[in-house]
DNA sequence: GCGAAATAGTTGTTGTTTCAACTAACACTC
DNA sequence: GAGTGTTAGTTGAAACAACAACTATTTCGC
């Protein structure tokens, strides 16, 4: 099996893709550090239970949404609990299940933190597009995540057209959660 | 100051930008841990020792094309020294710095490592894109990098026309670096 | 040239992530 | 309905990254 390099088209493509990937998530992670007290993952777990239903969500559910392994999300879940942040309640359904539930402390620390990320996002990721290039990133993103994540367990609730059908979350999304506008991602 | 939240397209775009940057780095490390026995940390950073003139870098270079931090770096050359991939030598004309060079068990871990990683970006990454999408994307990562890495530090040596004029590095390619192809990213 | 500031890098500590092992509950088979 | 396999989650140890403190050298200002 001879191994097919890549040509300069190719290369230059993927040598940017490359570098974003890497100096993004130190970018996010700085700034909601200094201005929100969370790293980019914790304001992403607290993000994900902000918009399900009860403001909550089965351990398991939340670790496919975030890309987290189990144990991972088990000891960051922990770490917020200890911060009042979050609460972990047993499932009643499935005794072996545990059910993360945002407190009003947690909601409270998502709004205060969706601002700053909001306009972080807002000046290196959208300003710098075009309004084209901001379609054709979509679509882009989209092609890609056929491949990265076939499944779609980390993009499950996205075309704002089939709402309602991702074990009814959307559907019964509680007014709480709609109250104010998405913490966004 | 009013934060300006995003509409539908933006969210969209932005969402998708976020799964790909959250799932990506764990793909790459999974097969190079499997396949190669190094992460992707420590192959990016055999591999810019591979396109330097004889295969030597100052840390505070191989730190910035890396996006790594200075303290970071250290030990992971301290780790990859210790395995005999690379080796540290004192800069002869700056007795503060400290130069890393690849070993030839280094060389030959890039060139084994290098396939299996070419492969995994072609099928995750290149593969699912159409040629117009390819370019799209090396257009939106120029657009991005002008925010997120302002002073090219670590996209320094992109452009194939001006090779030559970063410090001379392009220039003074060794020819060993020039016998096998790059070790890509 | 002498002292202050800046630069290059290392080392130790602390927090987080990963990995492996483990417990508990459910589900399926016979 | 006992036994086996699977699923859900936690916990502890080891690897790794971020941060702070430190040494050594160079450069800058006067």
């Amino acid at each position: 099996m001879e191994t097919q390099w890549l040509d300069e088209r190719e290369r230059a493509a993927w040598l940017r893709l490359v570098a974003v990937v890497e100096l993004l998530p130190g970018l996010l992670d700085a700034q909601l550090r200094a201005q929100a007290g969370l790293t980019h993952f914790e304001y992403f777990v607290l993000a994900m239970l902000s918009e399900a239903p009860e403001h909550t969500l089965r351990m398991t559910s939340l670790a496919q949404r975030t890309n987290a392994t189990l144990p991972r999300l088990s000891h960051v879940v922990r770490r917020l609990e200890d911060r009042g942040l979050v609460e972990r309640l047993p499932c009643p359904e499935d005794r072996r299940a545990t059910n993360a539930r945002l407190t009003d402390e947690g909601w409270d620390a998502v709004v205060a933190a969706a601002p700053g990320h909001v306009t972080t996002v807002r000046r290196y990721i959208l300003d710098p597009l075009t309004p084209e290039q901001l379609e054709q990133l979509r679509g882009i993103g989209e092609a890609l995540l056929t491949r990265l994540d076939p499944d779609r367990l980390m993009t499950a609730l996205y075309d704002p057209e089939k709402t309602g059908n991702n074990g009814g979350s959307a559907a019964r999304m509680s007014g709480a959660s709609r109250r104010t506008r998405r913490a966004v991602s």
